[in-house]
DNA sequence: TTTAAATTTAGGTAAACCCTAAAATTCAAC
DNA sequence: GTTGAATTTTAGGGTTTACCTAAATTTAAA
């Protein structure tokens, strides 16, 4: 819980990548397979996970893999609405194919704004699911429109 | 025309600004201005113009100015529509002011890609001005949709 | 012509990412 | 159990970007 220092956007890469491997698809996350997918070495994978480590949002044993923290997983989920709501964006409004959309997405995610991102999730009717059928998560602060008017 | 090198994030707001000053507003572009308006130090500002000019995308008459070259122009021009193509996405589907839709665009213009852009101009049926009334700038690869049967 | 304001140069610093080579560790096959 | 291949980490660099201060330099107005 301590002051959480910010994340960069390579470090918020390698956050989604990571939850998406631990969180949704069970499999272990291996600094080599991570460095092959994200083109670097492995050492620069290492660094990356002790940077990541030292802002307390995953957990490092030497040799052993990683396991995100409450801050590590709070933090990636964030990320992934930002990444998930864009991608409904762009499939629904401007007819993208699920491919295409998360490549767009991926440019933008970690820039846009937590005020956008709801202000997109209200126009789509509050989304549940992305394009590739993964969960939304939900952000507290994103308000259903009011009604305007008697209720019924 | 040489090989041009990359724009950073960061220079390219420079080249916003800087066109958005000489070639639309016609005021003449200072350093101290441009210092105070980013918030750095007028160094800074002379050392990224010198960038800028490497890169042949402004002239640089010591103690004297800038002037945008033909490829500033372009590359300013490039980004500008960028911009204005998300400024009228966030006016218009999510209702945001011009001020609001303004800063959230300058979040991403750098980083949506040009097929993206042109997308979003084609769900707007290429509009020509931008909420606060600046010209769109064209993009030849930004093709209207399709007519599907007989015309007419 | 002087001098205040604007601009540029010179010489830094810090952070973000990435690398290679060498050392440490794991783990699976003997 | 030992060993050796594969994986991971450490150590020590390098480059680029973006900033800064202090000291020149140049301009331009009084």
């Amino acid at each position: 819980m301590g002051a959480e220092l910010s994340v960069t956007e390579n470090e918020a890469k390698y956050l989604k990548l990571i939850y998406r491997k631990q969180c949704e698809d069970f499999s272990k996350v291996r600094t080599t397979a991570v460095a092959k997918f994200l083109r670097v070495r492995p050492a620069t994978v290492t660094e990356v996970i002790q940077n990541l480590s030292e802002k307390n949002l995953l957990q490092h044993r030497r040799y052993h893999g990683v396991e995100l923290t409450k801050d590590g997983i709070a933090e990636a989920r964030k990320l992934l609405r930002k990444h998930r709501i864009l991608e409904i964006l762009f499939t629904d409004l401007l007819e993208y194919d699920v491919q295409k959309a998360c490549n767009e997405a991926s440019k933008l995610d970690f820039r846009a704004s937590r005020d956008l991102i709801n202000a997109i999730c209200r126009a789509y009717m509050h989304p549940e699911i992305c394009p590739c059928e993964k969960t939304i998560f939900s952000d507290p602060k994103c308000k259903k429109k009011q009604m305007v008017g008697k209720t019924g």
